[in-house]
DNA sequence: GTCTATACTGAGATAGAC
DNA sequence: GTCTATCTCAGTATAGAC
């Protein structure tokens, strides 16, 4: 059948958004889908790079949006700086979007959050978005030197990638559990604490 | 022999913050320890079970030099509210002191936060003295709803676990790839950063 | 160019002898 | 407490049918 490896992706995806990536093994997937084991070395390779073909499709359109919409407030601000809060706001609206019409894109991305695979996803497929928006930021906050600013992204991902996986296990907080924010609003706080912490002053160089 | 316990322990602590967790298997640890495989199953259960008591040993020196450092400030406050900034500094200098001194440590967490391994431990490990912490976060930022602060709280784990990890490579930055911070320096970072993040105002319920 | 059947290697786990 | 032998399941590789 031609839609094998549509049919492959499509198990996988939806498998991997609900069990994980690690507990999801390709006998589970080619059971599911019908195929057979080894039609997955053929069409991909490895299990690994049915993975990154699943992040790419899901994720290029999301960045294309963030870009865009960088660009829309550059040319708004007409050689002025895009303030902080509207660079977050470019590369985050854009995600809010897509999470809330797709829900299993959040399970995934909270799946490879949760998986430690986020990281390894974000340096192969959203490097040109994320050199994008380091430079904006750059500009933004000038009073923060170039070495901070990087430790400060990473901070960022590091937040975002927290956010994202929708994990409350850490805080199983006996006292009052609030219930759970959706998506979106999780989202907006951490644009606010991303703005805190980002126009932050320059932490003092440390000789002692 | 009766060491062999220690023996296991010491080895798998040097290969997986070396090589990761699941890149190092359990006959390569009892390779080097010259130990029999069934004696990890016959002291610990399981791998992973040998992994939590390699945690465990490390990290409840700090967690305790934590709750102490946070019950000193809030002694001098007497009755009054440790700023943000000094919870914060209760938090992260014993880790940073702890760091210095023992730098597999530092491999280690950073091994298990690649890997997605460390929100499960901290949430295995550390949840009192966070529990503890939060506490003192709340009444440090008055004006943020407890549900918020939970998010916050969440974000700074995020961002703390990114920091820990070392990893760089989020960026590679073809352009000015400043030189490696060490780990204080890193961690003082993260202190401001957060901070700011703590302090900023409240989101907006977003009812849209 | 697509797919199937089958085999290979290495992983964690376990039962039972000593 | 320790060790041998074995089990199950994972990802991967290949030979060959269509």
């Amino acid at each position: 059948m031609i839609d094998t490896k549509q049919r492959i992706l499509d198990t996988a995806e939806r498998l991997i958004a609900e069990r994980g990536y690690a507990a999801t093994s390709l006998r589970h997937i080619i059971g599911e889908a019908g195929v057979n084991l080894a039609a997955v070395h053929y069409h991909f390779g490895s299990k690994e790079d049915l993975l990154d073909e699943l992040i790419v499709r899901k994720a290029d359109g999301v960045n294309a949006q963030r870009k865009a919409l960088l660009e829309r407030f550059e040319a708004e601000a007409s050689g002025g700086v895009v303030p902080v809060d509207k660079v977050l706001a470019a590369f985050f609206e854009p995600m809010i979007e897509y999470g809330s019409r797709n829900p299993q894109f959040i399970k995934l991305m909270g799946r490879m959050h949760a998986e430690g695979l986020l990281p390894a996803i974000v340096a192969k497929h959203f490097q040109p978005t994320l050199l994008r928006f380091t430079q904006a930021l750059r500009r933004a906050v000038p009073h923060v030197p170039e070495s901070e600013l990087q430790s400060r992204f990473q901070f960022m991902m590091g937040a975002m990638s927290q956010a994202v996986s929708g994990r409350r296990e850490i805080l199983l907080d006996a006292a009052g559990s609030a219930a759970a924010p959706d998506f979106r609003q999780t989202i907006r706080r951490l644009m606010v604490f991303l703005s805190g912490g980002l126009q932050a002053p320059a932490t003092p160089e440390g000789t002692e």
